[in-house]
DNA sequence: AGGGTTTTTGACCATACAGTCAATAACGTA
DNA sequence: TACGTTATTGACTGTATGGTCAAAAACCCT
C-alpha cells in the first residue's frame, strides 16, 4: 500500500556508475548525480543514504560486472586457457585505449580511499582479489592442460596480471595510443610462454 | 630592497607534493596546503596562483624526481642492465608494499585529469614517456650486450614496465604485501628471459 | 634613518556543497 | 472512496571551500 518508486534501483546506480567514474568519487557531486539519475536529492538519501553509500553501491555493481566479464572471455572452452587470456589481454588494450574518460571504479577508489579501514579499501581490495582468482582459475587450468610448467606459481600470476591491465588502463589514460598498448599486452603475455618458470618460486629473501 | 621572502619555494612545494599524495588534488584543501607549508594563503597564491598551478608544480618537482631515482637505479654500470632492472623491480614491490598512504603524484594526476587537453594531462603524459625512456636506454643496453634479442622491441618493453610499476602500486595500496608483491615483480621480469621475441613485432591486425 | 617594494597577515566574501525538512503526491488496500 | 504508507518535490541550512582585499611589516639600498 505504499507508494511505489518510479526508478528501478539499478538504474540509478547504473547512471551513477558514469557520473563516478568520469568524475570520481570526490570530484563528482550530488548535482551531477541528480541531474544524472533524474531523482530527487531526497530520493537518492531515501533510496540510498549518502553520495558515498551510492559510490559504494555502484563500486560494488562495476565489481560484479568486470568479475562477470572476465569470467565470462576466460571461461569459453573453444580455445586454450593461454588463448583465452592472449585474447583478453588484447581486447583489454584496445578497450583502455579508447578515448573515453572512464576510469574503472575500483582504481577509482583504490586511488581515492584514505584509510586501511574505511569500507571503501575493504571493497577494493575484495575486488582484486575476486578479479585475480578468476586469473588463477584460467591458469590453473592451462597448468593442467600442461600449457605451463608445472610449478608454475599460477596465484602470482594471477595477480601480476590483474597489476599488468590496471596499469595499462592508466596507460589508457595517459594517451598511449593502440598499438603501443597492444604491444605492451603482448610483452605481458610473453610470461607465459618464457622459460625458468622456478625462479617465480625463489623469491630473494624477503618475507610477507 | 624588496621584502625578502621568508621560505624557500623548493620547501613549499615539498611539503604541499606530500599533502597531495596523501589527498590528491580535488580532496586536498587550501587549509591542509596552508598548514603542512606554514605560509598564509596569500603568500601561496603570491608565490604560486592557486591550489591547482601549486599541484602543477608539485607533480613536475615528483616527476623529476621519479625520473632521477629510476635513472640512478638503472644507470650504474657495476651489473649488467638486466640485473639493475631486476634489482629495480624488486625494490619497487617493497616501496610499493608500504603501508603509507602516499599516491604518486604522476598516478594522482593520471587518475583526477579530466580533459585531453587540461595541462594535467599533458604534463602527465609527458611524465610517463620521460620514465619509459629512461627504461627504454637501460634495455636498449642489454640488447647491445646481447642480453636481449637483437629483434627485442625496446620501446613497448620500456613502457610495458612503466604499465607494470604502475599496477604494482595500486596493488600495493590495495593492500597486496611484500611477498605477493615481489613474486609479481618476478614475474614480470620473466618477460627478458622469455623466447620468441618476435612475437612483439607480430601485431595482430591491429592499428594505432 | 627613510622610502620604495614586496611579503605577510588576518579578516573577509561569494559560492557551492552535502545533507535536511515539511508539505504534497501517489499508490494499494479495505 | 477514504486511509495509511511511502515517494517526491523543492525550498532551506550550515558549513567549508577557493579565492581576494587592504593594511601592516620587513627588508635593502641610499
Amino acid at each position: 500500500m505504499p507508494r511505489p518508486r518510479k526508478f528501478r534501483e539499478s538504474d540509478v546506480v547504473s547512471s551513477a556508475s558514469e557520473v563516478f567514474a568520469v568524475h570520481g568519487l570526490a570530484a563528482a557531486t550530488l548535482d551531477d548525480l541528480v541531474r544524472a539519475t533524474g531523482l530527487g536529492k531526497q530520493s537518492l538519501y531515501n533510496a540510498f543514504g549518502g553520495k558515498r553509500e551510492l559510490f559504494l553501491r555502484a563500486l560494488s555493481e562495476d565489481r560484479e560486472e568486470a568479475t562477470r566479464a572476465v569470467t565470462e572471455a576466460l571461461g569459453h572452452d573453444d580455445a586454450s586457457p593461454l588463448e583465452l587470456i592472449r585474447g583478453h589481454m588484447l581486447r583489454m588494450a584496445i578497450e583502455f585505449s579508447g578515448s573515453d574518460r572512464r576510469v574503472s571504479l575500483t582504481t577509482r577508489a583504490l586511488v581515492e580511499s584514505t584509510g586501511e579501514e574505511d569500507p571503501l579499501s575493504t571493497a577494493t581490495k575484495a575486488g582484486i582479489e575476486q578479479l585475480a582468482g578468476v586469473y588463477a582459475q584460467c591458469l590453473e587450468h592451462a597448468r593442467e592442460n600442461g600449457d605451463l610448467p608445472a610449478d608454475a606459481n599460477v596465484q602470482s600470476l594471477a595477480v601480476y596480471f590483474v597489476a599488468v591491465t590496471r596499469g595499462m588502463e592508466l596507460l589508457g589514460r595517459a594517451g598511449v595510443g593502440r598499438g603501443v598498448l597492444t604491444a605492451v599486452a603482448l610483452d605481458a603475455l610473453r610470461v607465459l610462454h618464457g622459460q625458468r618458470m622456478e625462479e617465480a618460486n625463489d623469491p630473494p629473501s624477503v618475507r610477507e
